[in-house]
DNA sequence: TATGAAAGAACCTGGCC
DNA sequence: GGCCAGGTTCTTTCATA
């Protein structure tokens, strides 16, 4: 699907602020209310936005800590095994193949440092799992929400 | 400040739907709309939801590459200094400093390969950078919302 | 301190041009 | 894409426990 930059600029403003109106929207883009609602509703159907998410605190909830885990695995694992065996941990909020030595990185929120380990204990005892290495995170420097470049496109005003 | 188990659901539930009405959310937790919406104001002014977000899909914005750096800098190098270079660059979406060999990591998004190389060579072109190690994402295999542990609570009904 | 109910204002939605 | 009308939702106030 082609999108122009109006769908863009409306794209970045409901990344910025989910629950402003239409109205709102329409302001910063130049557009009707009703044009808006119109494009918005195109871009959820097209699969551009697939929803809208509150974004949290995770120290609030709790989440005081993340790692980043490198996963070794047998020759002939598949992606969908690894896929299929994280998703089984909630505590796993974000997972990739890459190229390089390691198979897979995995990201990781936990209550506690202990927490951590204990996660990691139960991903490496999958049979596909050869080993791990893992890395704790000191201090998040930049946290944009998932799926967006930051800043893409400069709105009006 | 204190969350009880309604204010866990109503995150849940607007972390799910950020755009669900607070009736909806009412329903799902068990309470009235208003009390809902005065649970939500005081949520986001304690800071436990830091806003709203569209959550969008990468690649219709034709982002479809995305790649993790390891950053290893030189050893004075603060935390803020690695900060402020990598805000600079949209393509950086995530960053922390991290234990182990390596100093920092990035989490870039670009339009392809060639974008990925031309943000690193930038990057590594900062003074405090003595060298870099990058891993491109091959398939991503979990997303979650940022900030976010899944599932984290079950809503009734 | 927190809740549910209610009322006016604001907003969404769909039809029409 | 804009405009408009009817239905829904938001927001605030009030009374209650």
């Amino acid at each position: 699907m082609e999108l122009d930059r109006l769908d863009r600029d409306i794209i970045a403003a409901l990344v910025d602020d989910a629950r402003a109106t239409y109205a709102e929207v329409g302001q910063l883009v130049g557009l009707s209310a009703s044009a808006v609602k119109r494009r918005v509703d195109r871009l959820r159907e097209s699969g551009a936005i697939t929803g809208f998410s509150a974004r949290v605190a995770p120290e609030a909830l709790g989440w005081t800590t993340e790692a980043y885990v490198e996963l070794f695995c047998q020759g002939k694992t598949k992606p969908s095994d690894i896929a299929l065996a994280v998703a089984k941990f909630p505590e796993v909020v974000g997972a990739a193949t890459i190229t390089g030595e390691a198979d897979a990185l995995l990201h990781i929120r936990a209550t506690d440092v202990r927490h951590v380990e204990r996660v990691i204990e139960r991903i490496a005892a999958e049979t596909f799992v050869v080993r791990t290495k893992s890395a704790i995170v000191l201090s998040r420097l930049v946290d944009a929400p998932s799926g967006v470049v930051r800043n893409e496109t400069r709105l009006i005003g």
